[in-house]
DNA sequence: TAGTGGTCTAGACCACAGC
DNA sequence: CTGTGGTCTAGACCACTAT
């Protein structure tokens, strides 16, 4: 394995920061400088510690360093490479707009239409009592009940997305909501259908560490975040009517909101 | 040091799930649970070896993958804490409202005005050109320059956000943008009055892990990602008039946006 | 001074990928 | 088969915290 940063290999060994972090840093400068592109084999850990004169912990803590950094990953039996930049989709703050209600396209599909083909893969429907949280956000009494929708959303074949979406169930009962083809335009198409015409989204945006098994099911590399995106809907009467919470792979996404000046 | 994990503290050697990971998971569980709650402290690493009868490096590889996940940190000579998590800070979509100026507030104290007492504690202004990405916010031609405000904003005391702004050259040059204090209102108050009435905002939003000058500069502990935000401000006139990349610490922020269904 | 986590060494055996 | 990373052991010295 040829690398740069092997023939540059040097460390000091009492100059305050430690060895490994030293070692770390000689990689982060060479992939920012493009010296090493996505795909890119690091030399391996045998290599590393010749190259250094550190042992293997050494080693392994320098690049254990940069997979939390989601800089690189390690592959089994294989090497360490830098880690590919899948393609960023960008979602636009109208990707809810009824015009894509009203040509049959469901909320993911309307988001990801220009972006691949779109599928599912896990799907649960049940009527449940909702979390404290969920039931806030839709302003329900205690001890009513939401039909829940879980599902896992893929783009080409790869997972991107979990989304649980909630709907009161004295608005869902009985109708397509509950069916796991909810139809074409989707559950929003539903909705107004039975009167309750949407007025108004409000979306809310965090981003923390993944749980092991949200990292399993969107078969995440360590080091990269999610975005959890919470959405309201809310119909003319000002009537909370569902809400949705998505879990995206942060770096595979980037959100767009336009809003006036007012 | 008592800990409920502690007592039960048992491993299976031979169940094919490393052992490192199987204390890991014992910890999250009680973690999840509401048996470890912010700030408690966890068994010292001996402590572990003892009760898990394990090595050193088994423990501490538990340890810092739960350390990667955020939920816990590691506090020298002292031992390994849940970690505290701040209050979130929720922002709105209409911080930017023209009405904050008009009561003189700039965009990141309208922002905050409930949430803290802000400050900027590192302030750099300079005329320089733009890099590609920000030339291509602000339409500009090559060789055009832009006024860059870089600083860090504080909250009771505490780094929360970087932040960049750019605004044209021609727009900004002798203005009070190229001061510290950009005045009453902030630089938008500045545009409005020299006749760039905003119309628009466009916000875009990722997630990433930070880089480590980013986790200096915000004392993110790690397993902490960053929120990037990106914003441009469009006159009347469909001029990009200004743009602004911030660096915000995940987990202490909640990003809210409204928007009608059309 | 005793206890904590931070760094480092020098081994070992394993599962997996690729030839 | 060889080479890769994944896991684990059993030590060592250090800087820092608390008392």
């Amino acid at each position: 394995m040829e690398s740069p940063v092997a023939k540059s290999g040097a460390v000091e060994r009492d100059s305050g920061v430690p060895v490994f972090r030293q070692i770390a840093e000689q990689f982060r400068a060479a992939i920012r400088s493009g010296e090493l592109v996505s795909g890119d084999q690091l030399p391996s850990e045998s290599q590393l510690m010749d190259e250094f004169g550190v042992a293997r912990m050494t080693v392994r803590n320098a690049l254990s360093e940069l997979t939390a950094e989601g800089l690189v990953v390690p592959e089994r039996g294989r090497g360490v490479f830098v880690r590919a930049r899948p393609p960023v989709r960008r979602l636009a703050s109208d990707r809810f707009a009824r015009r894509h209600r009203e040509r049959g396209l469901a909320a993911f599909s309307a988001e990801t239409e220009h972006l691949g083909e779109a599928s599912v893969d896990q799907f649960e429907c049940a009527r449940e009592h909702p979390t404290a949280r969920t039931r806030d956000l839709l302003g329900l009494r205690p001890r009513m009940k939401v039909v829940a929708r879980r599902r896992r959303y893929l783009l080409d074949g790869e997972p991107v997305e979990l989304a649980e979406s909630y709907v009161p169930l004295d608005l869902a009962a009985g109708t397509a909501i509950e069916q796991r083809d909810a139809g074409p335009g989707g559950i929003y198409a539903r909705l107004e259908e039975s009167g309750h015409i949407l007025a108004e989204f409000v979306e809310e945006i965090s981003a923390r560490m993944p749980t092991p098994e949200e990292r399993l099911r969107l078969e995440l590399p360590s080091g990269t975040p999610v975005i959890l995106l919470t959405r309201v809907a809310y119909d003319t009467a000002g009537r909370a009517v569902e809400t949705t919470d998505t879990v995206k792979a942060a770096g595979r996404y980037v959100l767009e909101y336009r809003f006036p000046a007012e």
